[in-house]
DNA sequence: GGCTTTCTTGAGCGATCACTCAAGTATATA
DNA sequence: TATATACTTGAGTGATCGCTCAAGAAAGCC
């Protein structure tokens, strides 16, 4: 009986995302919104909820997003060379609103006020450590890395590591990719 | 003949940077402000003429005293031990607001608007990364370290490698001291 | 004490914030 | 075609934003 929506809800989300990455929360309006959305108050808030809703829905996506293009590099050549990939990966993407991570960009915005989604940010993190701490463990299993180091404290490293880049690339007149070659390189010591 | 002003410009100074620092540029309102510095919006404006101007300084109080830091540890300890400790002493300063850096949050926060602020941030963080640059040059000529790698280039690292444990450290539930002490660690390859 | 000069006070400014809701519009079923 | 059921519209809500300014209070000089 009803009528369908206008827009695809998965784009709207992607797009939102995109917004929130490159703005932040409180940089976001919701006119910035309404005008990338194309959507008028009352169909944003009856398909969404609240800001806070879609941000949570976006924050969930690029976290999604970002362990799903690891896991593909996994597959396709194997942890090592996905661990190495990784941080050009996460640099290079010129469609990307941001080189920064929009998780630690979340979390340094929202930490200070105990935002709920400061916590969700900082959980998401933590999954793609863990998902870091897999790989490393799994090398270690395969022989492809020493078995000394604990994965797990190899895993927090890349993670910083892999953060400090991703501030840099955000910087000006900064070789983001020499430092991605780098971290790249520094697993061939493990 | 006039009156004296009642609070020390410097002491409102460093309450104004410890406050925007933990809770960055939008998460800080004017309320906020006169709160913590216990001044009406009439003496705020009088003494620093907007919320920005007193950001500006604030922001510059605070990449002044990090430099000074790192130059008190470089006379006491020489360069070497100096950033060694740098990275253990930037997140276990317990009067500290925030464990993540001012000049990388205020960036990612405000870069996407083309703030003035945001370059004013991108400024400092180049102006500490000539300082780390200055010291491995002086190390290589010291042959402390290795004259194989450019200065400019592990300065650039070692500044990345600074900013996303500093992100780490505001993680919760991550040992950030085990990733200063890793860094501390690699500074001994070169 | 009077006078001048500066600092302090706080009500209130226009703008913008996230958000609401009654009315209008389009579509699928009957 | 008539009706029911969403979805869309956009003016408008109260709250908060950064900020202003006229009036009052305090301190140095005569």
């Amino acid at each position: 009986m009803p009528r369908k929506p206008n827009h695809d809800r998965a784009e709207l989300i992607d797009r939102a995302r995109d917004l929130f990455w490159r703005q932040g929360w409180a940089g976001t309006s919701l006119k910035d919104l309404e005008a990338v959305l194309k959507m008028k108050p009352g169909s944003f808030y009856a398909a969404f909820g609240s800001k806070e809703a879609l941000f949570e829905l976006a924050l969930d996506k690029y976290a999604e997003d970002g362990g799903g293009r690891l896991a593909e590099l996994v597959e396709a050549h194997g942890p090592m060379a996905a661990l190495k990939r990784y941080p050009e990966l996460a640099i290079c993407r010129q469609e990307a609103p941001a080189k920064a991570c929009m998780l630690s960009k979340t979390l340094l915005e929202l930490q200070a006020h105990g935002h709920p989604l400061a916590k969700r940010a900082s959980a998401h993190l933590m999954g793609m450590e863990e998902q870091f701490a897999v790989l490393f463990a799994r090398m270690q299993r395969d022989g492809e890395i020493a078995a000394e180091h604990d994965p797990k404290s190899l895993a927090r490293r890349y993670q910083s590591d892999l953060l400090g880049l991703r501030v840099s690339a955000e910087r000006e007149g900064i070789d983001a990719h020499a430092i991605a070659h780098e971290i790249a390189e520094g697993l061939d010591r493990l």
